[in-house]
Formats: C-alpha cells, sequence, structure tokens
DNA sequence: CATAGGCATTCACAGCTGTCAATATAGATA
DNA sequence: TATCTATATTGACAGCTGTGAATGCCTATG
C-alpha cells in the first residue's frame, strides 16, 4: 500500500502504485506503467532484457547481444533503445563498446506491481 | 529455477520460465510470455485489470466496469476480449450480466517472471 | 591526418492496434 | 412471439510498431 518514489529513464521521477490486486489503477497511474510493460511486451526485447539481466556482473555488451538473433544490428539497436528510453537499462560505452545494465528496481517495481504473491503456481 | 506449469487462455498450456534475472529466456519462452505482457501493456487494460482484480469477490459486472471509462461500450468489449483470449481474465455469464475475473496465478506467475526480489525499491 | 570498426540514426514500408458506428446475439420478460 | 437490455462482433480507418538498407557518428589505431 505504501506508494515507493521510482526513477524512470534519464531523468524522469514516476510517482507507482500499490499491486494490480490491491486496488484500481488511476489513469494517470496506468499511463505511468503501460509504457514499461510495452517496453517489455515483445519477444526480442524480452530476450534482450534477459540476457543483460542474467549476464555475469550485470552487464552485457552491444557486440555480445548482436550475435544472439538473426536480426540486423540497427534493429537490435532499436530495442535496446525502446529498452533504454522505458527506464528499464542504463547505457555505458567504455572505449569502442556500449554496455547496458538491467535496472533491476525497476523490473522489481513492475513485478510487484502485476503479481505481488507469496504463493507460488 | 523449477519449471511450472501454468495454465493459459481458454484451453492452452504454458511451460513457463525462471525469472528474468536469473537466466536468458529462449525464443519460445519469449515468444509464450509476450503476449501476456502485450495484453496488459495499455493503459485502459490496466485499469480494467487492476478495477477486476482488486474487485470484492475477485469479480466485476462489465456493466460496472463500463461507466468507469470514457469509451465506447464495444471498445471496453474488445479489451476485455484482450485480456481473455490472454488469459488474463476469465469469464462468467449469469443471467443477462457477464462477470469476469482476474486470474491471480497468472499474474503471480507474470510478476515473478519479470521481478522477482525480495528487496523493495 | 586517415582509416577501420562498433553502434546509433534516418528513411521507408508492411502489418498490427485502438477506436467507434453499426449490427448481431442471447437472455429476460411481457 | 415480440421486445427490451446487456454484451459481443464486424467493418473501417488513422496511427503506431518492427524490420532492414543506407548512412552517420564516435573512438581507437596506424
Amino acid at each position: 500500500m505504501s506508494k515507493s518514489l521510482i526513477v524512470l529513464g534519464p531523468a524522469e521521477t514516476v510517482l507507482c502504485c500499490p499491486p494490480l490486486t490491491v486496488q484500481p489503477l488511476s489513469q494517470d497511474q496506468a499511463d505511468q506503467v503501460a509504457p514499461l510493460l510495452r517496453a517489455l511486451a515483445d519477444p526480442v526485447r524480452l530476450r534482450l532484457m534477459s540476457l543483460v539481466a542474467s549476464h555475469p556482473g550485470g552487464e552485457a555488451c552491444v557486440c555480445d547481444l548482436n550475435s544472439a538473433f538473426d536480426l540486423s544490428q540497427p534493429t537490435i539497436s532499436h530495442h535496446l533503445k525502446v529498452l533504454y528510453d522505458a527506464g528499464l537499462l542504463d547505457r555505458n560505452k567504455r572505449g569502442i563498446w556500449v554496455y547496458y545494465r538491467a535496472r533491476a528496481e525497476q523490473l522489481a517495481s513492475l513485478g510487484a506491481l502485476i503479481g505481488y504473491t507469496a504463493a507460488s503456481v
């Protein structure tokens, strides 16, 4: 029930909300949360997110990500940008290479919003 | 890490997956999960979902849902169908009225997949 | 400098999505 | 049966989305 302040995107701020099962979302809240889900709601971006999030060190180089897909480099770059703009990935350029890091707090917030239950399936 | 069998849609079955942060999703897994997120990734459907899920009794009548939006009845019906087809809502017709119920297990699975963390923000 | 490699951006296009008006369907009731 | 009410379906359309080809930008290294 306690509302938590989470950081969104390069410099945005969003006041988030209790779990779906606890209280109806306001239209404003829904308008803030939906873009995060939209960003995740694509098979390629889901795989990108899990590749980055589960990578040793919590970071993955784009060079590694490109090779995991049968898609063009611009397409992968586009998907990474969508995740970054949504505030789900951090970007970090070191030398020639660009590294992305998952924002665990954002994922945790989203997860708690959607299904906050101790009982497993 | 343990894979759990969850029920999807009117009669579908889906083998689900460990949290994004634990292990990369396979393409097949991503293809199965993405539609669920797509269904949720709309402000209207998010509000519909939370209205139903947080309704006393866990059930909500369409007649109540329509009045909560500034949208036409067919549009609400369309969004409910999307959530139903994705396996996130159950439908139940009693007399003239139709009641929808949230599938808590599905929401819990999705939530655990996205952000399974004890640490709050 | 100049060149090469890693990644982002632009442009273009087919396919999908949210919306409403019109219409259909199903159940209750007269 | 006829009619009314609640919900679903169909058809149409503007706007968005995922994709690749071509190109640009930055950084390291000759």
